[in-house]
RNA sequence: CGGGGCAUAGCGCAGCCUGGUAGCGCACCUGCUUUGGGAGCAGGGGGUCGGAGGUUCAAAUCCUCUUGCCCCGACCA
């Protein structure tokens, strides 16, 4: 390809609300431009790169002997209603009405249309196990979509679907799709870890993440050392602790703080560790109004765990300030555990401190040397808080460590949730009807672009991966435009890079040499070639690699065999 | 949804407070000079100032409504 005939929609300045590196960069790039919130068009070369990340996953989904399918973005409510989703998803889902006033919405997911596709076309045992994929774009109505493609209203997914009519069966497909997403990511020349997750609502009991490794993704997931342990934070347990509560020391006493409301400022105030201050969350419960959830200062809590709490109403919710100040007649930053009425539930930790600071459930006093029994019933205790950093894995494999990641994919066993609502059934070999059970298998296709960049990238722009850059070699010549001999020179080269099957962006635009340098490295060609008149007369071009910081001086005759050696180490440039 | 902010040329911004009919940098077009890291000079094109209504002799500027976009939202308990 060449620059003159290619939109090379280069920025020098990203626009202002654009934040995470990955937007600027892309917008910078030339690689996506905004429609409307979270809604983005993919210009020309955005587009090289998006397709290069589904022709990879395509590989390894057909390798692995799924069958691609392609089903509509616009979904009848029906088959919402029938798995009970049209009623238990919420604004997420897009709806509207065509115009005989019929009710459809924009999908979001596909588990309900490729059940109906199955339990209409497969009938027999022979024709099982199954799996079904497609890459195709989905719709969630997001709050508040951000970061660019990252968190997009529209995206475009990979997803698989696969049917069984046995368990084994299930946990066949799932461990073989562990390994085609480990082989996928592993080609994306990205660095990735595989952690334990929670379902969501998309429902079913083991699953699993693929996050991609970057300190500003939204998600945190623990892993220890060896890497035998990994998980969602949301999902990892903490440690009971074996310990003992020491003995109390001090007595209760009522302290005046004045204005002193946040663990930090309490802590700050009176000199006390974080870990001696208990605070108290106020949320809304399933049998009583309130529940308290009750946490060491310096943990916080994991709204997954207190979820499945009982008495916590789903979605938890907190109370309001106003409503917290009608029952107990003060701020929220002033709420403690001692007296004051309300069910509660401490996290393990939090059970474990004596002599404990909290608040008096009276505006600006707090409470210190305050136990557990002595001055308040022993709580309820749950398991409710965020493991920290340090903490020990559950399975005894260490320590853990805490880090970012981006999920770009997810693997759910779903069991029977979607075929038994929607009675999918098949004959078994004795021709009974057996209700079939499934597995489903997301890739974020859209979203592993921004990834690949917020992993990869330096001042000057992007540096792709090479599996999935949108060129592999930019080549500059300089001042081609008055030089007729280079320009002899360099146009048949082109044509034999091209021909040595070389994705080549040749520069050919009347720019000076800074320019193009410049794009060069913002739109991350992993390599360049330089070819001047100097080198001509040389008989030499200069190639550097985008993370190299030198040039090197290659024989032109080599030049193309240079390339291909270069653009044959894949692990090397990454 | 709650709170905050911003809408002026393709991008980044000034002008608004104190009304007088729109400007800067980059980008774009033409010419000349330049040419190994985002060139210089000269000339030029492009904006219903998000939209609607109001006040006024006069509105980007003041007022009302509206739309869009961005940011923050347990960790105040």
């Amino acid at each position: 390809m060449r620059t003159s005939q290619y939109l090379m929609a280069t920025l020098r300045e990203a626009p202002a609300d654009a934040e995470v590196s990955s937007h600027r960069l892309m917008l910078r790039a030339g690689m996506i431009r905004q429609l409307a919130a979270g809604i983005y068009t993919w210009l020309p070369l955005g587009l090289r790169v998006l397709r290069k990340v589904e022709a990879i996953v395509r590989e390894e989904m057909d390798q692995a002997g799924a069958q691609e399918v392609l089903m509509s973005g616009v979904q009848p409510a029906e088959l919402w209603q029938e798995s009970g989703r049209w009623d238990q998803y919420g604004p997420e889902l897009l709806r509207f009405q065509d115009r005989h006033k019929r009710d459809f919405c924009l999908g979001p997911t596909h588990e309900e249309i490729i059940t109906d596709l199955i339990r209409r076309e497969i009938r027999s045992y022979k024709q099982l196990p199954a799996n079904f994929y497609q890459i195709q774009n989905k719709f969630r109505d997001e709050i508040r979509p951000r970061f660019g493609i990252m968190r997009a209203r529209e995206f475009l997914m990979k997803d698989a679907y696969s049917f069984h009519l046995t368990e084994a069966s299930l946990q066949a497909t799932y461990h073989q799709m562990f390994a085609v997403y480990t082989t996928i990511f592993t080609r994306l020349g990205l660095k990735f870890r595989a952690v334990i997750a929670d379902t969501g609502n998309i429902g079913g009991k083991t699953s699993h993440e693929f996050h991609v490794l970057a300190d500003s993704g939204e998600d945190r997931i623990v892993f220890t050392d060896d890497g035998h342990y990994a998980a969602n934070i949301e999902l990892a347990e903490a440690p009971v602790p074996k310990e003992q509560r020491p003995q109390p020391r001090q007595a209760m006493q009522v302290v005046a703080t004045p204005g002193q409301h946040t663990i930090e400022e309490v802590s700050h105030f009176l000199q006390i560790p974080a870990g001696q201050i208990l605070k108290t969350l106020l949320v809304n419960g399933t049998d009583t109004d309130l529940v308290a959830l009750v946490l060491r200062g310096d943990h916080e809590l994991n709204r997954v765990k207190a979820e499945q709490l009982p008495q916590v109403a789903t979605p938890l919710t907190f109370a309001s300030a106003e409503k917290i100040r009608g029952i107990l007649g003060c701020s929220p930053g002033s709420i403690g555990p001692v007296n004051m009425g309300i069910p509660m539930i401490a996290d393990h930790s939090a059970s474990l401190v004596s002599d404990f600071t909290c608040g008096a459930n009276t505006e600006g006093q707090h409470l210190t040397g305050v136990n557990w029994q002595r001055d308040l019933p022993e709580p309820a205790v749950a398991d409710i808080r965020n493991v920290v950093s340090g903490d020990l894995a559950p399975d005894g494999s260490g320590k853990l460590n805490i880090a970012h990641g981006i999920e770009v994919g997810h693997i759910f066993q779903l069991g029977t949730k979607y075929s038994a609502a929607l009675k999918a059934t098949c004959l078994d070999e004795n021709g009974e009807a057996k209700t079939l059970i499934m597995g489903c298998y997301g890739i974020g296709v859209s979203r592993i672009v921004a990834a690949a960049i917020e992993q990869n990238h330096d001042e000057y722009g992007i540096i792709w991966p090479q599996a999935i850059a949108p060129f592999q070699l930019a080549l500059i010549p300089i001042n081609m435009h008055k030089s007729q001999r280079l320009r002899d020179a360099v146009i048949p080269f082109y044509h034999d890079l091209q021909n040595a099957g070389i994705e080549v962006l040749l520069d050919d635009r009347k720019e000076r040499p800074g320019v193009m340098f410049a794009d060069a490295e913002l739109i991350g060609l992993p390599h360049r070639l330089v070819y001047s008149e100097r080198g001509l007369d040389a008989g030499t071009i200069e190639y550097k690699g985008r993370r190299d910081r030198e040039n090197q001086e290659i024989p032109l005759a080599d030049a193309i065999a240079f390339i291909r050696s270069k653009l044959g180490e894949p692990g090397k440039d990454l």
